[in-house]
DNA sequence: GGGTAACCGAGACGGTACGTCCCGTCTTGAA
DNA sequence: TTCAAGACGGGACGTACCGTCTCGGTTACCC
């Protein structure tokens, strides 16, 4: 039944956004009660909570190509085809849609936290390796490659191509190595 | 009474986020007539459209310092700036609550074809200053500069501060120049 | 919509009772939908309260035969009739069936009185006629002919036929006149 | 745990009427599991069936003062006192919610086929002595003593007294030896 | 300067979804 | 075997807003 709740919520969210997600609908396709979902879960923020962790859970295998580059290159394709995957992005927009404040906000909070989490070694690995100065602030260097993809899909939607991707990537790194800033 | 009614939606949308945002409720803070705002825009969606084209029009002076540095340090500042106001985060954070075929999608794209549109100029400039070189992609390297600020705003809530922002700046004009990339 | 609600809740009170009475059944029945039912009437117990106005405003036209004896029998006739109906059954059987603080019992109140102010004149007839002494409990009377046909018909299902209806009335005259109470 | 049961069923009609007696609410107070309620009784009527039943076997002592008036004066008064506590008068007006065909008008049938039959002895004792005639129809003389009683405590809410109790008395054996009527 | 058209306030309505309460059924595990 | 514990499908509750409609009253414009 979990399953089922589940994956009636991916569709819903996916075809009517954040907006739009009833938890009567929800209830209807995955064919259970609606009583049951506010028993188990308890409304439509926490179905997308239980997704939300459900996904930094699982996720993807962080690359280990033995080169930062490499790395980052691997994991920021993983994200942009992470967020043009229709079912992630009402998940994802769906974060930002709430104020500060908000409930929404804090699960947001707690998502990226592990979503960094999860991403942190690979920039520690390349410290290991020599190829960053020790003390580099990782979570700002994944957010300074991965920020454009985001923006360029949930902004103005670029055309978020390989092209696009291994450009922030080369050009993140040797603006770092010439600048020197962490 | 426009006035009002505008007022009055970004009170409530900086309140209540998109959701939550009531056209009732809305009528009432604008001592207006529920009525009077489907005659006059046409919904929740009409009344956010018209909040973000007058965002679009009027917005802050594109700076002007002189080198591309100076103008992009500035620009990005403004975004920053812009993006921490509660009313504005509200009203952007709106349009990514949508799916890619919403209605909210589309007005998304006119917003962001004009805000791009009155930036690039300051790249132009750049380029006629022999800054950058001719043919270099504008709306590329807006989002590279700016992406990591939007990202850090409402992805992981980064601490989006001056020399984050420089930063930014900095690293994509060294690591364009040092790739090459456009 | 007010008459075709009316007769709509006639018929679910009928057909299942004050238990049983579903807002949504009767707007469904009148066609009608469910919100307009609680805002212009207000639940269940609004509904029956217009009813009964209704009923007591209406009602039979009081007999006047002449003697108290003919006034007292056709009236007590009306009543058996009005009672063994199924849908004033219902209607009636309602006010029974709330405790003496329910919102019910208030209701039960002010239709009780208005039903006996209406009957009072039959009494007050006979008075001017010399037919009853003066001062004489109108409303104990009344209650004292028609309370076996109330309690026969909705405790044990007695056979409420114009001979028991009559010996109510004749029992009760008899008896008053011989021992002199009121 | 069935007196546990009653009690609660006893306390939760006297609190809410027949309406608003929930089962979880009575297996609650009586310390005791919804679905055991189910298995031992069977729903809500089953509880208040339970309760008429065991109402009909004991009551009270029906008296026997040795002449019909004082006989009927005691067992009015009895019935009186029985009616104005409010768990009895939860538990009747029960019997009056349902339609005629419901299961609670079955369940009252038997309930007031007992109660008639409890009662009837002292009706047949006064014959035996000589202060009825022979044939007379018990059950009848029973309703018209006790409808006025009833109805006045159900219906208008008339101050049922010691004087209007011995009143019903008095005026049906007088008003029943004038008139010859059974 | 008076008709007329446009606009607004007011409010009722059909409708969808909300989140809650209680129903009656079922399964599981402990006594 | 009986009961406690608790999940579930289900029906109705009463509420909040949605978007539409009709009705009057004002304003303002144009003949």
């Amino acid at each position: 039944m979990t399953a089922a709740v589940r994956a009636a919520t991916v569709a819903a969210l996916t075809e009517h956004g954040w907006n739009g997600l009833a938890v009567e609908d929800v209830a209807a396709r995955a064919g259970v009660n609606k009583t049951t979902i506010y028993r188990r879960w308890g409304g439509r923020e926490a179905l997308v909570a239980d997704l939300l962790l459900a996904a930094a859970d699982q996720g993807t295998a962080l690359p280990d190509t033995g080169t930062l580059r490499g790395d980052l290159a691997a994991f920021t394709r993983q994200v942009r085809d992470a967020l043009v995957a229709p079912a992630n992005r009402a998940l994802l927009s769906t974060l930002a849609a709430g104020g500060p404040d908000s409930s929404l906000a804090e699960l947001g909070r707690g998502y990226w936290a592990a979503r960094f989490a999860r991403a942190r070694p690979m920039v520690e690995r390349a410290v290991d390796r020599g190829e960053l100065a020790a003390g580099v602030d990782a979570d700002a260097l994944i957010v300074r490659v991965v920020g454009p993809v985001w923006f360029g899909v949930f902004g103005p939607g670029t055309a978020v191509d390989d092209a696009f991707v291994e450009g922030c990537v080369e050009i993140v790194l040797a603006g770092t190595a010439a600048t020197g800033r962490r």
